[in-house]
DNA sequence: GATTCGCTGGACAATCTGCTCAGCGGAAGG
DNA sequence: CCTTCCGCTGAGCAGATTGTCCAGCGAATC
């Protein structure tokens, strides 16, 4: 739960080059192997990083299209929503959220076209009231992490 | 940008068991190894799998407070709010999306109090005319590719 | 002062990786 | 029907890495 710099630096690296293995690490960043392999151990166990599953990006996949829907429930319908949306391949996220009991899910689709396609499927279920849809254009900031865990390992001397 | 049922199963197998190795996957998958990393090559060179980066939990970092927040930008300003928008560790994520000539950002802080602080901090700039943020409470769906790289496998064979 | 904890530097066997090779079969093209 | 191309197979090899030990050491804790 706590992050210090070495550990900073480890997730740093490992985001940079994650095919690098302990011992290249160690190397990099001056320290024994043993304790880039403790660390990363810990950093597992603590659940700071879950995994290093492959990054799929779903434009290559042939779906270059990604939209935002919100999604307005009917009361009592968010658990049976919430088992429609999973079903679909294209919701690539689901939140519920503040605000007006809603649902905030990502989706994906091959073209602006198919996106009706997907919408369509997504809030064609009874529990869904309504749905606002922002198609995304474009993605300044791609999703990342290490900012944040660099503050964090800052605050953690 | 093609992929088959091998290939998906590659990238199935590889997102449960991350650490798994080649040799391990062509066990499991009953193919040869070097097939296997001819697949995995190409998977990679072809974009569809970008890397094999460390998945960080925010909230095992100390941020367990997700939100996503849509901005409304004046005119002309899109570029700057993007430059200010990057520095912000919190900013997980930015998309520009159609609809209001706005932008979605993924958001985290360290509690809900934490929040308004970073929230200040995204709209306290001059280029932001309003901001609208949904706290997620729940994540029915984390964030997948699986589903749809099942379905890209199936139509291709 | 005694103990605990994390890091170091070294060692070990077992394993995996990257690479190469020849052979084989299906698909595409002539 | 024949030829060529391409991907997969099964094998082998040297080199590197992994997981796992260990003893020593310094700092912080009790």
């Amino acid at each position: 739960m706590a992050i210090d710099q070495l550990d900073g630096r480890i997730i740093a690296l490992l985001a940079r080059e994650p095919r690098i293995g302990v011992l290249e690490m160690s190397r990099r960043l001056g320290v024994a192997r043993g304790t880039v392999q403790a660390r990363l151990d810990r950093l597992q166990s603590d659940g700071v990083i879950r995994g290093f599953g492959p990054q799929v990006d779903p434009a290559a996949l042939g779906y270059p299209v990604t939209a935002f829907a919100t999604l307005q429930i009917r009361q009592g319908q968010g658990p049976d929503v919430r088992a429609h949306l999973s079903t679909v391949p294209e919701v690539l996220e689901l939140h519920t959220t503040t605000g007006n009991g809603d649902m905030l899910c990502r989706l994906v689709a091959r073209s602006n076209a198919d996106l009706q396609r997907v919408i369509d499927r997504v809030v064609g279920f009874d529990g869904i009231v309504r749905a606002s849809t922002a198609i995304v254009m474009e993605n300044p900031v791609p999703l990342r992490v290490i900012p944040l865990v660099e503050q964090a390992a800052e605050e953690r001397g």
